[in-house]
DNA sequence: GCCAACGTTGGC
DNA sequence: GCCAACGTTGGC
């Protein structure tokens, strides 16, 4: 399968892009994800180095802030195992994991492009993160639409 | 804090 | 398998 492009949400106030810059290697574990599309594009569909767009959602200025790849391929999401987290999951086992993630590497941290300003862009109105009532952690982004966030990146 | 929209759970 | 009730997401 060739390169996809993917955009993923993290809320500031738990993992900012600032604090992923901050960690080693610039790479987070994106754990606690506790939805099954969104752990399914994980595990059966991102690929390493895929393309992903760093997007801060909950918070003040919602909004992609950065560019990173995928670093790792799917695994068991620790955080399920864990009865202190508020990830934890009962249903869980070592044996039949419920939960998998990727390792997330920034590779750029951008200007900011908010959702205004992605509602705004006419060649943007398919994009899966703005479709009414798309709640999804983790949506694909098209190669058209790629070309027009690179193009925006590349405004002031 | 509100609330629309969606996902999950569990009784039947 | 249906679907009501409940919980969560996330912009505003």
């Amino acid at each position: 399968m060739p390169q996809q492009i993917w955009l993923m949400k993290s809320e500031p106030n738990e993992v900012s892009i600032d604090d992923v810059l901050a960690m080693p290697n610039q790479t987070v574990a994106w754990t606690g994800v506790r939805n099954y599309q969104a752990r399914n594009f994980m595990m059966r569909e991102m690929k390493l180095n895929d393309i992903v767009l760093f997007y801060h959602s909950s918070c003040p200025q919602p909004g992609i802030v950065g560019l990173a790849k995928v670093v790792s391929a799917a695994y068991p999401d620790e955080t399920q195992f864990d009865p202190t987290s508020k990830y934890f999951d009962i249903k869980a086992t070592a044996e039949k994991p419920r939960w998998f993630h990727v390792d997330v590497q920034i590779t750029q941290k951008t200007r900011w492009i908010g959702l205004n300003e992605l509602r705004n862009e006419p060649l943007l109105s398919g994009m899966r993160l703005l479709a009414k009532g798309n709640r999804l952690s983790i949506t694909p982004v098209s190669v058209d639409e790629w070309r027009v966030i690179k193009h925006l990146l590349n405004k002031s």
